[in-house]
DNA sequence: CATCATGTTCTCAATTTGTTCTCGTTAATG
DNA sequence: CATTAACGAGAACAAATTGAGAACATGATG
């Protein structure tokens, strides 16, 4: 039996929410999900969901409802890539499966987060416009590092990062000739993560 | 058996509170944690919380929880990170859980696998020596593409790619001044895949 | 021991949530 | 036109969940 087009939004919303959340949604949760009012009709839907056995609920319970089958649109997503060594001279490559598999936080680390790269301060360190960065969760660096740096908790910036020696004054320098190195007192700089890498995606 | 909203709650705070002070709240502290302000609504859902397995109590003893199962909070293991469009300004930057979170596959594709570059023949393309290069699998290109190519079954290698007017002949580029084009019969070149992004880990 | 703080058990009430209905609207179809 | 299906709103009810607090037992402490 084929399900209607708000049966599966349904499905899907409370699929991606229990991928959330680790638990279902309240009817008014699913309701407001699919942008409509009635507690009465998201039941609706949940219970034609239960009739066609994609769902099951515990009766009465609050955030009862259970997924059944995996009949979900997710082929076990997959999310690492296998990691070559050197291309394999002659024959076609293969994967080999368990040869080298990375994924971003095995590779990066774990307390990351990425931010898309705005202008072109740091491409003499190979960093472009258009780049992600990787930057690990930091409030200090050492001379030399590369940091996302917030200027009297106004402007973010990606700068390398040297402290004078007395660290009374921070430089922050673009990777770039033609730009020009800033300097602040210490005070008006906060660290907010140290490049620990990057992406860039070819279009 | 599944936890209700508040129990879910207290269980969050009591791990939290034991991960903070070594040792676990009084029900007073459970219920302010939660909001409430009754101890006996806070014994009801540690009693809960014993019952479905997650606590134990020493019977009327002071601050007598103990946790069980490391059924906590362990992200069986996460593989995504958080990608930000703009660094907050002023406040601590702060992960929020389904802002947009970038991984491998979703990030670069699929079909893809991972090499890591040698040589410096791709500099001024901003690829260097010892990054990772993402290659999607793919057996033809287009002019411009940057390939993995294989030559005579031989020698795989990272190069711009530019085919002769009539086909016959195959340029490899290199993107680096002092090395120069090399050209073969088409026959000679098989393409193994085409640059799709790239990884760079500081180290 | 004396006292207080804390844990335990209990009842009562309020609120939230799930469930079942009816009603009206719209669109498709014969 | 009559019929049917899908849809949305919302009322009404039952049950789950929640909150307050009294009363008592027991551990902690000087």
């Amino acid at each position: 039996m084929a399900l209607t087009d708000n049966q599966r939004a349904v499905l899907s919303f409370i699929q991606h929410y229990i991928a959330e959340n680790d638990v279902s949604p309240k009817l008014q949760e699913i309701a407001e999900g699919i942008g409509i009012r009635s507690r009465g009709v998201a039941h609706r839907y949940v219970q034609a969901l239960v009739d066609a056995g994609f769902l099951a609920i515990d009766r009465g319970r609050h955030r009862g409802i259970r997924l059944l089958k995996e009949h979900s649109h997710t082929p076990p997503h997959k999310d690492t890539m296998p990691l070559l060594g050197k291309i394999a001279a002659g024959s076609p490559i293969e994967a080999i499966p368990g040869e080298d598999e990375i994924n971003l936080t095995d590779f990066f680390g774990k307390n990351n987060f990425a931010v898309r790269v705005q202008g072109d301060s740091m491409v003499d360190a190979g960093i472009y416009d258009g780049d992600i960065a990787i930057i690990e969760f930091r409030e200090t660096a050492n001379n030399g590092d590369i940091v996302v740096a917030l200027i009297d908790e106004q402007e973010a910036t990606l700068k390398r990062f040297k402290s004078t020696p007395h660290g009374r004054f921070i430089q922050l320098v673009p990777e770039n000739r033609g730009m020009e190195t800033m300097v602040y007192e210490a005070s008006r700089v906060r660290i907010q993560g140290v490049l620990v890498g990057q992406l860039r995606k070819y279009t």
